[in-house]
DNA sequence: ATAATACCCGTGGTATGGTACGGAGTCAAG
DNA sequence: CTTGACTCCGTACCATACCACGGGTATTAT
């Protein structure tokens, strides 16, 4: 089994030695052997759990969520079940920020077509005139 | 032309008198007169410049960029055109978060798909397996 | 007059996910 | 045996957007 040093393992996957060192005393990652220069030694499994956290972060996941999903994996009594859950509650989660989202863009987009003649003042700009349409109540 | 004092305007759009004193500091709003005893004293023009504050956050602006907006619409060589750059870049950013959030979904969707027997072990979830995808190379 | 609010201020903490710094020790090559 | 690259560690700092704390003053209500 092969073993790594930090710079190693970190460029593998593309981290920066330093989120590795973060990674584990948020104890994301578990606390590797040493050898006698105190140099920090890693292994495959290393590897596959750190390439793992890239990926559920690639997927959205927090770091919190990751080690959560971490632990499910060692636990035995955790089943399927509970990582669906996990996963359907970031889902939902996710199409949530989706919907805010996609609202935001329709009121921008509709606010950007407002602004027709670009060379008025932006004290009279219809962009920051909608912005303040709740502001004001008739008057100005 | 009304006065508040600093509870009434912050509660008045339901923001927290702190946050009010946090922008002051941050020069979002600008330094109120004061009372001889040294309370805040807020005008409609602040208010007006709050409730913008808080209309833009809920498109998506950043302080930093309503700042940035509010500064637009008090110099006077600032066009329309300006305005609308700033709203524009803004439409770009919110399009991509919503690409990226949507690709996470698909991802997601279909991990959540594959775990059909809820009762199996975690350890053999094949969300978790999924995941490891780029992990694993056929061996294990 | 006194109690209950409301306000003042500076400072420090929260959460998230790291990055930067700097002095010291280690390791391999030349 | 020296140089350069790598690693060690603790601590501090970045951005974002606030909230909490605590001691003191002001205002308001009873």
């Amino acid at each position: 089994m092969k073993e790594y040093q930090v710079g190693e393992i970190a460029k593998s996957v593309g981290v920066n030695v330093e989120t590795l060192r973060y990674y584990e005393k948020i104890k994301l990652m578990p606390k590797p052997k040493r050898k006698e220069s105190r140099y920090r030694v890693y292994d495959d499994t290393d590897l596959k759990r750190l390439k793992f956290i890239v990926r559920a972060k690639e997927l959205g996941f927090t770091l919190k969520e990751i080690k959560e999903l971490l632990n499910l994996k060692i636990e035995s009594s955790a089943t399927c079940g509970d990582v669906k859950h996990l996963a359907e509650h970031k889902l939902t989660d996710i199409e949530n920020r989706i919907k805010d989202l996609m609202n935001m863009k329709k009121v921008l987009t509709k606010l950007v077509h407002q602004c027709i003649q670009e060379e008025v003042s932006a004290d009279e700009c219809p962009i920051l005139e909608v912005i303040e349409y709740k502001v004001n109540d008739g008057d100005k």
